[in-house]
DNA sequence: ACCCCATAGGTGCGATTTTCACCTAAATGG
DNA sequence: CCATTTAGGTGAAAATCGCACCTATGGGGT
């Protein structure tokens, strides 16, 4: 939405579609989904990821691989191949105890991120409608 | 903080600085700012924007000044040199119907955002200390 | 007369991030 | 034997960011 046309929703829409993919918060959503999984590979946690999204735009697999090997390397989350079973090998990702104690780094921004947009938001609106606004 | 190590706020620390700007959110700021100020230059509303920040992060002059000018460009904003007074020549902004109009769109964008992440909050940390959870 | 500081408005450019398209590979169905 | 589904990526152009740097005006101090 910010800026330019949005080739998603078409023009004349206001989405998050333009926000890149550090506004649209994978990072949280990627902990938490692999919180409620326990152990699960990567398009495996793709449906997941999207139901809890943030915001309204898809969170592509790119964006989604690219974000669970940072984990990795950060120490946020373990992986291990699993080849036995049918398909292709599937890298099986965890969180560790490091990984959760992030996510709840992660809830203390978003909880303040949280509380100033939605002060934010009432200040416009309170400003908007204010009485000597004729 | 989701990137790596804080140069403002040192190591440890989980704050918003590794979001860019536009996850900081200049561009509604700098349209309320303008819209409480009637006609402000850049330097002056360097101050208020700040005040205003929905992060705990430095909007930095850079981005500020970027972001009056791509305002312009897609018309949420007109501006004209004020050259007498004393001093350097300021550069006076002004809010369009237009750039009210996208602060509209910004506020429903932003109330939207803060419900969800307040929800993701609470769903996080009611998983957390979920009755199962020993 | 000279220099420094505050005000004002930028730009340059390397580094990082994002996006979309593209690629490999294993099993399964027809 | 060929297409599709599942799985896990990568390449590279484009966009964005952040910090350093630059110009210019006027006022105050010495």
């Amino acid at each position: 939405m910010p800026r330019g046309y949005c080739r998603r929703h078409g023009p004349g829409q206001h989405c998050t579609c333009a926000m890149g993919h550090l506004y649209r918060f994978v990072e949280p959503v990627v902990l938490y989904a692999l919180m409620l999984k326990g152990e699960a590979h990567g398009y495996d946690l793709a449906s997941v990821v999207q139901e809890h999204a943030l915001t309204d735009a898809e969170i592509e697999k790119a964006s989604l691989y690219r974000t669970l090997k940072q984990l990795e390397a950060n120490g946020h989350v373990t992986s291990r191949w699993e080849t036995d079973g049918s398909g292709p090998a599937r890298r099986l990702y965890r969180l560790t105890p490091s990984g959760e104690q992030h996510l709840q780094e992660w809830v203390e921004v978003l909880e303040h991120l949280s509380h100033t947009m939605g002060q934010f938001v009432a200040n416009v609106r309170a400003y908007t409608n204010r009485p000597t606004d004729k």
